[in-house]
DNA sequence: TTGAAAGCGATACCAT
DNA sequence: ATGGTATCGCTTTCAA
């Protein structure tokens, strides 16, 4: 049904192998007279010839097309999803397609029901998206197969593609002692006890907190309550912690939902936003309100780091080396709620 | 480097055909004898033997994938991007692989550069979200090459999968008549001018308000406001709208934003919510707040027509003739926004 | 510049 | 139950 090199070689009245290096032999210089290439592609465009992949694939070796593995349960997937269209564009630089594979835990224990992806072979690469319970079959796969593969919000020395937190925690507490601020606090809620399964994100934005403190002689004021279930127990949490006279004048809160929680203590504490409260967070979306003025947050990069996930898997599938991580810098998205201290 | 069925054959000991039949064949007679059997499927096992998916599309002429394309321009792309878990579970059980393509509407223009979709035979189907400017090359493919093709959110006769918006302004409207309402009025601004262009919900669900009206022997009240750049005149349009004696005690707005410059004007002339005003709209997520009561909305079910639309692909992929179109019902997020007539 | 031939990895038909 | 042979569409190498 559909056109082959050999019906338009018939047609022309060539052999075949002189149509395919006219029509996708990429190499520079022309390997046929200008005159036969010029009727090979008048017969092929008139025909309605399109390159068979499968075939094509068959004799390179390469299908030219990379997988991305979301998973079905952690969040950053959802984020990753909605930059389908900058993904696409970095791989399309190289002719790669993109097929997106939605990955359920538990399909992954039954090793009779396994997803196509980890039972045949259908790409040259794979963008993985599990930061949580990374499905060991993955890991299977990409050893035993040699694989390349490239992790997004993973942060390991190597193939990972990750926002930078530390440098964020950094520079939002930096922010804040430069407006003056002496007294700041770090806010962080976090679910679940064990530190261990946490994304490094919970460690690294405290971290940046306190060493930007410490390096500029300050004392580190962390608050971070960890429990099973917070519910909405946080503002009173906050409260608690808000409620002194030493309080901070201003804090670095883990996400967003941190930040109301503490701006809906301080104003239960009678305080003014954000005069008396300068507040600062770190998230996806920009113009984040909680009552109190707009947030200022340093915005996770996540275009960036699917994109640069994406350029580094294009590498990696040239050389056959580990690529070192790259941690994808933050950028500040001011809003109204810092002020310097009364 | 990848194991062959050929690899396997010469470690068991038998021939390729024999183990193709036992690991690929999905015939229910099992055509090796089941000690055969076990030990090829033991050492497919060990040696880690996948399915080159290029040969077997060779031979068999199906390369089980299909091809989702999205607008880079039109916002049902991004609903539908948030759907991908869906539409994965849904191919999944056909064994279909789901490959994303982002096309943007300027690329198609210059035939020199095509997207690789367009360019070569990747997909067995198609999946696509085009409702404005649908790119003219994509119809070409379709044609010339018998491409199945399913649409979403497009509402034509046959192959489209679609919300069913008419009904959903039916079941709206019917809402405040049973409520009790008789004045009831409904609000579209409506960007551009051309009512050609529109999509078609547009059109339906003013048109499903005016049916519900009729056939309750009243009359319809419709404010479609029209002009290119609307900025924040809404509140003032809805306001003038609103003002007079024999004003609604209810409406349907066609979006979410529409009820919120209702609201706001509703406000403004000192009425209550929602006693003065009930307010019915639609959208594709709930719980929104104006200000005033929680809204209810008729959802619009983007998972569903994504879900149906691959259902839909999947059977015109096996007959050849064109399949009638679906469209698919809303349900009510019911909402505080609604109350009896004072 | 052109073409003959081999090979990629699977499927399918048809003998044995 | 097993295997021989042909075939799918293309790339690649090598010879003419």
């Amino acid at each position: 049904m559909a056109v082959t090199i050999t019906d338009i070689a018939r047609e022309v009245g060539v052999s075949f192998q002189v149509v395919s290096k006219v029509l996708n032999g990429g190499k520079s210089g022309s390997q046929a007279s200008e005159k036969t290439a010029q009727r090979i592609r008048e017969a092929a465009d008139r025909m309605g010839y399109r390159v068979n992949t499968a075939a094509r694939a068959m004799s390179t070796g390469k299908l030219r097309s990379v997988g991305l593995v979301l998973s079905s349960e952690y969040s950053f997937s959802s984020l990753v999803s909605g930059h389908l269209q900058g993904l696409y564009g970095a791989l399309e630089k190289h002719n790669l397609q993109l097929s997106v594979h939605v990955l359920p835990d538990k399909r992954l224990v039954s090793d009779d029901e396994l997803p196509r992806l980890l039972r045949e072979h259908t790409v040259d690469g794979l963008l993985i998206n599990y930061t949580h319970r990374r499905p060991p079959a993955l890991d299977q796969l990409i050893d035993k197969h040699h694989l390349p593969a490239v992790q997004m919000n993973v942060k390991s020395a190597s193939d990972c593609v990750y926002p930078d937190d530390l440098n964020a925690g950094v520079a939002a507490t930096r922010h804040l002692i430069d407006m003056g601020h002496r007294r700041i606090g770090y806010l962080s809620f976090i679910w679940g006890s064990t530190k261990q399964q946490h994304h490094y994100s919970v460690h690294d934005r405290c971290e940046g907190y306190r060493q930007a403190m410490l390096a500029a002689g300050l004392e580190p004021d962390v608050f971070e309550y960890a429990q099973e279930a917070l519910g909405s127990k946080t503002v009173e949490l906050a409260r608690e912690w808000l409620d002194r006279p030493d309080r901070p004048t201003a804090i670095v809160t883990y996400c967003y939902p941190h930040a109301v929680s503490a701006e809906m203590a301080a104003i239960s504490l009678g305080m003014t936003l954000p005069d008396d409260l300068s507040v600062v967070s770190f998230d996806d979306q920009k113009g984040h309100q909680a009552g109190g003025p707009t947030l200022t947050v340093w915005m996770i990069p996540v275009r960036e780091t699917v994109i640069g996930a994406a350029e580094m898997l294009v590498q990696r599938m040239k050389q056959n080396a580990p690529c070192d991580s790259i941690a994808v810098p933050f950028v500040c998205e001011p809003g109204e709620s810092c002020v310097p201290p009364r």
